[in-house]
DNA sequence: TGCGTTGCCGAAACCGGTTTCGGGCCTCTT
DNA sequence: AAGAGGCCCGAAACCGGTTTCGGCAACGCA
């Protein structure tokens, strides 16, 4: 089964690695008073912790943490599941959150195990097999939707978890969340600032939090300065180019069409760019465009798209932060954080093009 | 040290999961010959072997790798180190090549250990200690230089590896890689046939192999069409924007400028565009430009990016694949693989605009 | 002085697997 | 018919940790 090169590797590294019985023996103590010295235990005199930790500094022992799991059934690993087939929107940032998943495990000497599905279906039987495994001690969610099937699973299950997002239903639930709703309320007000009197709204994928949540924001902000809805200013669903060049396409066409366009999702607002180049129409001078995400290609393309930027790396940082908390006992619905997106103030929003009858004062943009 | 929920949540995997003592039981054998029958042993007689296989299947019985791992020194993971403060032309590809690797992996009931890094010694720390603490069994080296400091670490310690890329010193690594040389080789061709004498060239970051490659490329294809090398052609390395479009300059300002820019890599290929904005050039008319990597970017720009396309998914793929078989004993040297890039046809490449002496018949693009 | 606490540690079981060792039984020779 | 050998499996040690249990010694108190 075994070639002999692998016995004779697997015998290398036996002989450098400390166990648990060379500290023990090189201490005069037996492993079990060893283990509870380093595990914090009560029933341990303070003196002989500080000399059990000091050797074992010394001798530069670190546990097995796969040998602790198989008594404590924890890995000290945390669970990605990453679903790659979807519209691609969030790809550019997956370099950026494992970096911060990463560094917030890492920083305590946890691991990261990732896998990838291309559906729901395989993502709750990647999440199942993995908890069963033991491959992680729990999950980061991301991508979370208003009724999301793996938190039913993981909850039913009792398997720990953190959310990056919100959901429907927030029982039991920890998470890490920017506050998407109120970048939108904040365009909604600069735009309006700016002379704008029909604002177009352009919905993220139906079923995801966010796209709830940016559409109630953009309402929110419509309230804030008093304009009214308009069920024709809210298009379909579009988060990518081509879906955003359509709802572009279908506001601008209206008989009274808006005058700025507030996209959920920058690589939808990208879209917006064809078709003003299709009319010979300027971005950020005959209609405005804001967006949301803060992609790099947004600060490539002509304007420069506005929009909202995210730390996504801080998300995953915080998020390890808070399973890890939550796998170690603490009260999931306590660990819940939000943070506020970055406005980039670049050129694709502007005045509105046709001068209106009241413009707030101290607000024009010589 | 533990809430009661903990050693709630404790004992309910515990009750669920069936481990190998229940299967013995059942069968009405010891531990021992149970595990021997799952592993092969030749001392099991075919009929019990067969008998258990079914049993396990039928109770669903499940091995934990890290019970395992405690005598076989195998956890049945792969290591995955990214660095991620290089400059970021490939972070578009992390997620394709994540679930390239995931995929490859989880097909033969491995998984898959992510860390991130900032520079080279947390890398090698990084590499160092999950090997130490066994929380992989084998590393992937995505990005490889032609002097690695990872590559020399790990043959050191006797860790195996697989490269995704080559190396200066080839002993005993495996690899996969696509021959970006080779696309080189026949953008330069396509070039000449177009009729374009003078090509300039952009290096990607030098140490890495895929600039020395492709650099080589770029001269063996000179040497295809008997054109000679003309070192002021070449220009510093270039991975960004900025430094792409600096590139660009640098060449069309020359008393005898080239037509036609060869990349090595796609992101510098689009500072091209911006120096052509400032000059009121047209690419691919009045210049060509071919690059190299298939960013999504590259379509989206104006006019879409001719270039090389890989398939960043079935490197991860194979990658792990191939770090399967060499933990499992193979001859890494024996581990081997090339495939070629893929070529894409777009519109920023054309004839070279001033008609030359001699065109080679039969290529004349109308 | 006697007795119950308390502090502190050793001994041993335990977790879920793997691997070594030895021996019973059957078969095949001679 | 007896010895040799092979086929199979049980028994037990082992891997590197954790956790339970019990007991010894010192201490406090009456």
């Amino acid at each position: 089964m075994k070639t002999k090169d692998q016995k004779q590797a697997i015998q290398n590294w036996r002989a450098k690695r400390v166990t648990i019985a060379d500290l023990a023996e090189e201490l005069g103590l037996t492993k079990g008073t060893v283990s509870r010295a380093l595990n914090g235990y009560s029933d341990i005199s303070e003196a002989t912790r500080i000399r059990v930790r000091k050797m074992a500094d010394q001798m530069g022992y670190r546990p097995l943490s796969h040998a602790q799991a198989i008594r404590t059934g924890l890995v000290r690993s945390l669970g990605l599941v990453l679903q790659v087939n979807e519209h691609d929107g969030h790809r550019p940032f997956v370099a950026e959150f494992l970096a911060g998943v990463s560094e917030g495990a890492s920083a305590q000497n946890w691991t990261l195990t990732v896998s990838t599905a291309e559906n729901d279906e395989d993502t709750l039987r990647l999440l199942e097999s993995l908890a069963d495994e033991q491959k992680a001690d729990g999950f980061i969610l991301p991508r979370t939707r208003l009724d999301d099937p793996r938190i039913a699973f993981l909850r039913k299950q009792d398997i720990p978890f953190v959310l990056y997002g919100r959901t429907g239903d927030p029982t039991g639930c920890s998470w890490y969340d920017i506050t998407s709703e109120d970048a939108m309320v904040e365009a909604v007000q600069q735009l309006a600032d700016l002379g704008h009197r029909r604002i177009g709204f352009i919905p993220g994928a139906s079923g995801y939090t966010y796209a709830q949540l940016r559409l109630e924001g953009y309402q929110r902000g419509l309230e804030a300065v008093n304009q009214p809805h308009d069920p024709a200013l809210i298009t379909a669903p579009a988060v990518n180019m081509a879906e955003g060049a359509e709802a572009a396409r279908q506001l601008l066409d209206q008989p009274n069409p808006p005058s700025a366009l507030l996209y959920s999702v920058d690589r939808a607002a990208i879209g917006a760019y064809t078709v003003a180049k299709e009319r010979g129409l300027t971005i950020g001078r005959d209609f405005s465009v804001i967006a949301y995400d803060g992609v790099p290609e947004g600060s490539l393309i002509d304007p420069p798209l506005t929009t909202f930027q995210v730390d996504t790396r801080k998300a995953g940082k915080r998020l390890a932060e808070l399973l890890i908390q939550q796998i170690r006992g603490a009260d999931p619905e306590d660990l819940r954080e939000l943070a506020r997106a970055r406005f980039l103030d670049r050129d694709s929003h502007g005045p509105a093009p046709h001068p209106v009858d009241v413009v707030p004062a101290g607000n024009t943009k010589t």
